[in-house]
DNA sequence: TATGAATGAGTGTTCATTCAT
DNA sequence: TATGAATGAACACTCATTCAT
């Protein structure tokens, strides 16, 4: 059952195919592209994938699987709530860097799924953003109280994360591990550490 | 020279545009598809737009022109570093909240412009974020020293605005004007208002 | 609505279609090959089908038209159940030796289509056959009783007229006066008229 | 020399061919579905048949040899030429009903084949319609005249056998025995035993 | 004897775009 | 000002077939 020869060459495919999409786009990229950036013909790429789709869907399960999956074991057995809540977003940070390619395909190509395809990496994402969730629950538990939304905490946060493909440089002056403690930070104590009263906050357009 | 008509006309098949494009993505969305959708014949639209791509670009560059006339009124007359950043996200997050549409297509399909065109969108994305910097700076100056580098700090803020094209649902319990507030309060204040030194940071995996 | 130049064009793709199909089949039969026969760019011909089963379709479907219409104007005011049943067997088999390719697209490739498009050319299929078990039935009434079974006959009389495609030449020796004839006396009296009572017929393998 | 074990083999492949041809059409049905069939490897498929229209023509040439052996058979000794000719066609029918799919290939995909293998089976066709013309001859010597030119009573008989498999179900109400029986007295004697005098039948349109 | 891996050629179809009117 | 008609180029995908093993 198991062809670890097919599977290498299934995942040199994948990894040549993420980087052409995140370069060009999902829907840019054609199959004849795939083929040519892997060395494999265009009907050897269907040996080994049913669809451009399956594709698409193999390169983000694959990936988001591999950041669940160091999620849990950076995780794992940490209690201290700003302590995971770091871990989380580390790990996430240090995966995206690593797999920029990768990465950007999974955010931004999260529209090009449809289908079962679709349903199986939302049920993904929808655990994954469940843990962050929990983890703000017990920030709160024990720093609170928030002063924000729980939810819109969360995807603020992840906004911050995925929005990263636009513009980090993973070889550039900022690291991976700086990136990681800047984000944590600026969701924990924000940019300058103002302790942010309802009414100090302008109202509207009002001063 | 000025012809009402036109720009009616124009203005009908930019929005009508956005609206596909946001829905089905710029690359997805054929030119029947627009013309259908618009009211026009598919040669019609070549009357108005000279390209598919200029259609894109026409999108992003009035809407992005809207944000930041917005952004300028917004910041007209104000010093307090604090009000004006409020300012800024306000502008952003109320454009984008009754633009979804024309906003997704902003910022998800930023890289499906090329040439000059692109060009053109990058230099308004090049002002636009140096006005933010510029806040920022005086932020410090004012309430700093910041938590971590203003850079990272600048491209986290516009991650956490650009990425509610994801999850926001501007009919939805959360009012533009608690997203815009909880935005600002994570960003000034931090979710939970921790006043994080740098050595309670935990190092890599250490604790 | 009309538009006489378009439905003249669609009428010459639909007979140079029928043609080739008939000369190499439906599915062997590509619609590059259709456009170089019909002297149309390939993009073109789908400006007047939708699809490749479309153009079968309508191929069929005209023809089969056709032969009905021929048909009630064949029998109107006709009474005698000979004189019906030759001149449906007539219409029949003039219509097909005038439209050989048309028809023998008809016969040939009924399995070819699907769906709706099959549904269609099966009801009129249904209606046609109904019409020749009635003459059946009137024959019988007036001359009979039959011989065998009258939907057995009915086929067989089908079977007959639809095989033509793979033997009859209609610039041949045999008219198609002669053919007509010549179907309508088989089914009528036999090849040399035997009269055919039960136990003159071999039982089997037994003399 | 002999292979029983590879004939055995290639029987398998050949029936389940014919099935799938039958079912499908032989060029809707690629050699993926005959190995998924036949239970053997695409590439296996290969090493009993040099290609798809081989084993198309190995299908039409078994299946017509066994036609015309049993015919052989069953006209040995026999003289009488109603009798003869019954048993021409019972043959035939009985053949036809028990192998409906291969019988279906050879009716319906005499096309399909090309070159020699086209011309062999052609060949077989041409020995196997010499023989019922000669019966036919027969026939008219017995019980003639004919009410019809030869040519076209056996063409005509040929189209009322190989249509069944557009409607016959051998396991349905007519059994073939009668099935036989009927084509046999229909070509003998007509449906109601008109005797058909040349004055009787409508010219043209004429009454 | 049998097959997994691979491919060149071709499929039906869609696309953005043009142009005569 | 607006469109029906038309097309070259490209698309995702399938095909019969081969070959090393």
């Amino acid at each position: 059952m198991a062809n670890p020869m097919r599977d290498q060459k299934l995942d040199t495919l994948l990894s040549s195919a993420a980087r052409v999409f995140a370069q060009h786009g999902y829907h840019q990229t054609s199959m004849r592209d795939l083929a040519r950036a892997s060395g494999i013909s265009l009907a050897g790429v269907y040996y080994y994938v049913r669809s451009k789709e399956e594709l698409l869907y193999l390169i983000q399960r694959r990936n988001f699987e591999a950041v669940i999956a160091g999620m849990r074991r950076a995780l794992a057995g940490v209690t201290n709530p700003v302590e995971r809540l770091y871990r989380f977003v580390d790990n996430h940070l240090d995966y995206f860097a690593t797999h920029m390619a990768e990465m950007k395909v999974l955010s931004h190509e999260a529209g090009a799924l449809t289908g079962d395809l679709l349903q199986t990496v939302n049920d993904m994402k929808r655990e994954y953003t469940r843990v962050l969730m929990d983890i703000l629950a017990e920030l709160e538990a024990s720093h609170g109280p928030a002063h924000l939304n729980r939810r819109v905490a969360a995807y603020s946060l992840f906004g911050m994360m995925n929005w990263i493909y636009n513009w980090y440089d993973p070889l550039g002056d900022v690291g991976v591990e700086l990136l990681s403690q800047s984000v944590c930070r600026l969701f924990l104590g924000g940019y300058v550490g103002l302790p942010v009263p309802e009414s100090s906050l302008p109202q509207s357009a009002a001063g």
